[in-house]
RNA sequence: GCCCGGGUGGCGGAAUCGGUAGACGCAGCGGACUUAAAAUCCGUUGUCCGUAAGGACGUGGGGGUUCAAGUCCCCCCCCGGGCACCA
């Protein structure tokens, strides 16, 4: 039996807890007077696994700011909520049977049971779901949007096809070419998809990253992403073929210098370029190319392919005949698709010519001799009239050239691709179209109700069945919900297991209404009824999560995603903390969408995260990832129940910077847990009663004032820029003064608790409701600092020799250079140093150095 | 290959307007309290030389600037992350 502790952490956390909840002392404000301050995290998968330590380490440093802008007087809104779409849950129905739906309600209890636990100062009536069909229907309504705007459309993509499992799979399911289930081949098939048209917005993704304060590193990975270079198209004629090739080059400059062409595989024009003696050669090479895995194209990067296809285009400047080659390492999916090759300036095309033998021209020469490919700047040769020339005016006088003959003008491509927004799969969220004939949906579109809903261009989709058309459902319709299904397992044609469900999927369709009854029945009487399937693909789990951060604003609205008074009042989060591994493209949709509600007078600011924060991973003990396999997960319930969940956020903060990666230690936690002791044990006597040493009314000593004073100071400082653990490190050293303090003022007690309050919130609400308050610790107005009680008489200066320490001593303020010189020539260190030299030179800090540089 | 981060005691990490390197914590060592343990407290701990006072060395390696460099400049090595034939 142990000894009752007298910091019972377990006693006094679960007793605030509840004092939290029953008194909403974390509700948002709905006073719109107040300066706002909305903190928002990256919100959780409920996964089946409960919380892991991960979560709790952003999810601290989160709260401690919200908990500290509350102090400071703001109206904080600090929200939770869950991305409950999502693989695991479905791979769970289809082994259980269990209804994705459930798995996910027990989940989020799960979660929210554990965050509570950890103390966070969440408003848990603004939590949102994103799989809660009073949700979606704003996920389907944004949607909308973007279809009517012409930013959704619909085409055949290639996809991860395994044929054993009768099922698309996604890139995280497909390991080294084979399904992560069971290891079958796994092939590139076309489906057809929804794309939604982010390259629309790709130059204002990029020009509006200056506007926003996020880590230097994601802002370039995203640029690099949406991937933007200028240079100049040109169109070859093609020897003998009514057809003009146009390529993309970043490097017009060396227009004279291409000395063959490729073609990707992929290319339209390749089967008419192909002469007869060539045909075979060139149809199997395209045969090999396609059956490789985006993998093993770049796996054997080091040995290019390609095959001749026997034509030649036309040089538009110098009407040189230029061969034409067939080869992989061009991609369709960049420029056009084909490209001039310039061998004495690109890697790839030297490589490539080596390889087979073409002709290398060197067009540009730097300041010395080179070695090719040459890549570096420098002037023109071999380049006929433009001989001479620095490359850069190379570059407008030939696109001027070009622009003159017709064959060509500068122009601009992006790396990014347009963004393949459908899955096929059950547990997400379902199309808001109904698929009709082109003969319906003219007579939809003459009924006039959809007008605001239509884009200009109708969505339509051609196979073997005829062409079909996209007709929004009317908005005041959705949701849209899920049906129920036998069966989660794919329908094993490629689609989703929507498919099954044929009561939803073939339907009677009231256009007007969104009304629906299965097709099988009589079809009901009216003009607006008409004969639609439904679409099998469902969005991905990006969709839920790219707007998440508005609908907390006015989670519970039903006639909007939220209120324009909400929207207008807390515009977008101040802060967004989470990990880097979102670093692209959780935070590019986001923003995307962000933009096209912005375009549609929605939301108020052109960015939704103007400031952003990335929490490191934390490791595990042995410095390695957590795993299960490796048996290093720490568990944040087994360390709650052990030290309690103020230890817990404590030491997650303590471990070193927020940002950094870095391992648990079960040791290391040790020293934050003795630290809380001590507090406790500074703060209350053995008897229960306050700490003899804390008295009320009392003046402190000048060394404690300067300390305390200090103490705000610095954890007020850290606070703001989030340097949580050298904070921490200064309460750390309070503590101990207090603990070697004779006696401390009940208010300089309070204070420094004032300052523990965000970081250790459970204990901190306890000392300070022992210490007399009545009112919770964070209605306290942040404590401030005294400036006048940081200033002493006297100051530390330093002796140096030469630039090297030889002792110090404490002088006032006042003293001066020649002062302290005195003292300095007194100190025997100093005098063993400048004995026998002759002094060149005194330097003089004030308050710090006082170095005498002598030889 | 390219682009970012980063290398500081036995360990996690402090200190970057150039100004005492190693705050705070862990671990270690010595001690107090205790029948004993837990808990707690006190002292000590970069390395080397020295009984000590003190001295020399020391922030991945090499060079440089400076009265003074973990911090600034040049070259190199290592680790972590991202991208990866984007013409």
């Amino acid at each position: 039996m142990s000894i009752r502790p007298d910091y019972n952490f377990t006693e006094i956390e679960s007793s605030w807890q509840k004092y939290w909840e029953d008194s909403k002392t974390f509700a948002a404000s709905s006073e719109t007077d107040k300066e706002k301050y909305y903190i928002l995290d990256m919100f959780p998968y409920p996964s089946g696994a409960g919380l892991h330590i991960g979560h709790p380490e952003g999810y601290t440093g989160t709260d401690i700011l919200a908990r500290y802008q509350k102090a400071k007087g703001k109206n904080v809104l600090h929200p939770i909520g869950w991305d409950a779409f999502g693989l695991p849950t479905e791979q769970y129905a289809i082994k259980t049977g269990k209804h994705p739906r459930q798995t996910s309600v027990d989940n989020i209890a799960t979660f929210r049971k554990q965050l509570k636990e950890i103390g966070f100062s969440y408003d848990y009536n603004r939590e949102v779901d994103t799989t809660d069909p009073r949700y979606y229907r704003w996920t389907q309504w944004i949607f909308l949007q973007l279809f009517k705007r012409g930013l959704a459309y619909v085409d055949k993509r290639p996809v991860w096809w395994c044929e054993e499992l009768g099922t698309v799979l996604a890139n995280e399911e497909v390991i080294d070419g084979k399904s992560e289930r069971g290891s079958y081949p796994v092939v590139r098939r076309n489906l057809r998809q929804w794309i939604l048209k982010i390259t629309a917005y790709a130059d204002r993704l990029l020009e509006d990253l200056k506007e926003v304060d996020w880590p230097a590193s994601t802002k370039k990975m995203q640029s690099e992403w949406i991937g933007k270079s200028t240079g100049a198209t040109a169109r070859f004629e093609l020897d003998g073929l009514n057809e003009t090739l146009e390529i993309y080059t970043t490097r017009p400059d060396t227009l004279m210098g291409a000395t063959y062409m490729v073609l990707s595989p992929e290319h339209s024009l390749v089967g008419q370029l192909t002469v007869e003696e060539q045909k075979t050669e060139v149809e199997e090479y395209i045969k090999t190319s396609a059956g490789k895995s985006d993998l093993e194209r770049t796996d054997l990067a080091k040995e290019k392919t390609g095959v001749f296809s026997g034509s030649y285009a036309i040089h538009p400047i110098t009407t040189d005949r230029i061969p034409i080659w067939i080869a992989d390492y061009v991609l369709i999916s960049y420029g056009t698709g084909a490209i001039m090759a310039v061998p004495a300036h690109d890697k790839r095309d030297f490589e490539f010519a080596e390889q087979f033998g073409l002709p290398i021209v060197q067009v540009i020469k730097g300041e010395s001799d080179e070695p090719l490919p040459y890549i570096g700047d420098g002037s023109l040769i071999n380049s006929g009239e433009f001989d001479g020339l620095p490359w850069q005016e190379a570059k407008r006088q030939i696109i001027a050239k070009l622009g003159a003959n017709g064959t060509g003008e500068k122009s601009t491509q992006y790396k990014l691709r347009d963004w393949l927004f459908s899955r096929q799969r059950y547990w997400g969220e379902p199309f808001p179209v109904a698929w009709v004939s082109e003969e319906n949906y003219q007579a939809a579109v003459k009924s006039g109700t959809l007008d605001e809903w239509l884009p200009e261009d109708p969505v339509r989709y051609r196979d073997e069945n005829g062409e079909r058309f996209a007709l929004p459902v009317p908005p005041a319709s959705l949701p849209l919900e899920l049906p129920n299904v036998e069966s989660y397992e794919p329908a094993g044609t490629g689609e989703s297991p929507l498919k099954n469900a044929e009561e939803w999927m073939e339907i009677w369709y009231q256009f007007e209404t969104g009304a629906f009854v299965p097709a099988t029945q009589e079809k009901p009487e009216g003009n607006a009824w008409v004969r639609a399937s439904r679409e099998t693909n469902t969005m991905p789990q990006w969709a839920g999560s790219c707007w998440y951060y508005l609908r907390y604003m006015d989670p519970h609205n039903s006639a909007a995603l939220a209120s324009p008074e909400a929207l207008e009042y807390w515009k977008s989060p101040d802060m967004y903390i989470g990990g880097a591994e979102h670093a692209v493209l959780h935070l590019l949709y986001s923003r995307f969408w962000h933009k096209v509600l912005y375009d549609e007078g929605i939301v108020k600011t052109k960015e939704p995260f103007a400031k952003l924060f990335h929490q490191g991973m934390l490791l595990g003990e042995d410095g390695q990832k957590m795993s299960k396999s490796r048996g290093n997960v720490i568990s944040p319930s087994v360390v709650i129940d052990r030290y309690g969940a103020d230890t817990l956020r404590l030491y997650l903060m303590f471990l070193g910077p927020l940002e950094a990666m870095k391992p648990w230690s079960s040791k290391g936690i040790e020293g934050v847990y003795r630290f809380l002791k001590k507090v406790w044990r500074e703060s209350i006597g053995r008897d229960g009663s306050l700490n003899s040493k804390i008295q009320d009314g009392i003046e402190d000593r000048k060394e404690t004032e300067k300390l305390l004073n200090e103490t705000i100071k610095k954890v007020t400082e850290d606070t703001e820029n989030i340097r949580l653990n050298t904070a921490i490190s200064s309460m750390m050293i309070f503590a101990n003064h207090m603990q070697s303090s004779e006696s401390i003022s009940l208010s300089a007690a309070k204070r420094f608790l004032q300052l523990l309050a965000p970081y250790a919130p459970h204990i901190a609400e306890e000392l300070w409701n022992r210490m007399g308050e009545t009112e919770s610790i964070t209605l306290a107005p942040w404590p401030t600092v005294d400036e006048s009680k940081l200033v002493s008489d006297e100051v530390k200066i330093i002796f140096q020799v030469n630039g090297k320490m030889r002792g110090q001593t404490m002088v006032s303020q006042s003293a001066t250079q020649e002062d302290i010189l005195e003292i300095a020539r007194q100190e025997p260190r100093v005098q063993a140093q400048i004995d026998g030299k002759t002094i060149r030179k005194i330097i003089f800090v004030p308050g710090k150095i006082l170095n005498i540089v002598a030889n």
